[in-house]
DNA sequence: AACTTTTTTAAACAATTGTTCAAATTTCGG
DNA sequence: CCGAAATTTGAACAATTGTTTAAAAAAGTT
């Protein structure tokens, strides 16, 4: 039976744990099994003991990733007591949590989106973000003329003022434009100046 | 097949051209020499015959990337005869040309960041990108109380609302959000629209 | 033509890496 | 405490992969 709870941190999950830093930090093909395995300091075998393969134990980590990022957005793309504008500021926030806590994350799906297994879409499908109420709301402003652009514009400027910041971090910190602490203060005002912004685009 | 030489591209023009496209599909770890040598057409050994290696290959293929990334735009922050806007008008028109030629091109930098050998750096610093006559301005605007927010959170924003939608673009279209030729269409029409928002942060 | 040099090829090497296996060790119900 | 099941270990396997080598072929030179 399952004896395996009873260790402060079980096996699998010093795995699991191991895996979600390697993976992120080097994408799937950079890493290698014996590089979890030294991470967790467990037994190279157990990695295929637990899970049952590389790509299984990849799947799990990346499965955990795209849920994340894609759950609670959906939940609040789809609340439809929110404006468009409240909407975004609230996934504005949710990200900017997410991403500070786990500032690899950015690169990390990209990474993945470039090889294409892609789990992302997947998962995006499943919970219904792009026909999200958020974009039904956006084609109706369009509808209405009170909208200029195409919506499409809308979705990816929010996407794009949240997310970059955080896969350009590295260059920026590398170069000293903005010191590490400073980059935290800096994401904190994003969470008032992109639904600013937005603002101004639909406007 | 004899003299082949002269009426092709030559073996190693050819070489570089398929490491050109395996390596921005797939990234460093995930190409094999065999790949290229495959994509190529050409027998395996001679890729380590004119490059010396896999890695001195990739060297090459990232520094013609990275360089066509930062060379023009370092000219463009740093011509003092252009306004912030004008600089900036001019930055994502030229982006936007490129990544509509080179749509892999996002990915498969920001994938080498993640691993973060990062040759990027190295050329950014070479070039004055970082200490472009673009920053000065944006600092000496909040000098003057002319500009709100940190300078940093405009550059931010110049890039990522011209290089999220490339990044998105698979998504995007997988999910039929946006049809491959729309996809162009919309970006034409950020030309106007980033620096049209950028005006509407600035002021 | 005779030679030297450059390029190309096939094969193999050496190291890496995901996976498996059998034995040892630990855990746990009875 | 016993024995069965689960877990852990060390070793090895089998496949992959970057690189090298030596010989053949082609191109260039005198």
């Amino acid at each position: 039976m399952a004896g395996k709870k009873e260790q402060d941190a079980s096996t699998e999950e010093r795995i699991l744990a191991a895996a979600r830093i390697v993976f992120t930090r080097k994408g799937f093909a950079a890493t290698k099994v014996r590089d979890i395995a030294a991470e967790a300091d467990i037994n190279l075998s157990l990695v295929n003991y637990y899970f049952r393969s590389k790509e299984k134990l990849f799947e799990v980590v990346m499965a955990e990733a795209v849920q994340k990022l894609v759950f609670e957005i959906s939940t609040i793309f789809n609340d439809k007591e929110l404006s468009i504008l409240e909407k975004s500021a609230k996934a504005v926030n949710y990200y900017i949590d997410l991403l500070l806590e786990n500032p690899d994350f950015p690169l990390f799906l990209v990474n993945e989106i470039i090889t294409g297994d892609d789990m992302f879409t997947r998962y995006a499908q499943q919970n219904t973000l792009f026909q999200s109420d958020m974009i039904k709301q956006l084609f109706a402003l369009k509808e209405e003329g009170k909208l200029s652009v195409h919506p499409v514009h809308i979705m990816m400027n929010v996407i794009g003022l949240v997310v970059m910041p955080f896969l350009a971090r590295p260059i920026l910190e590398r170069n000293e434009l903005v010191k590490d602490q400073e980059f935290v203060t800096l994401m904190n005002e994003r969470r008032k100046l992109i639904p600013l912004w937005l603002k101004g685009m639909l406007g």
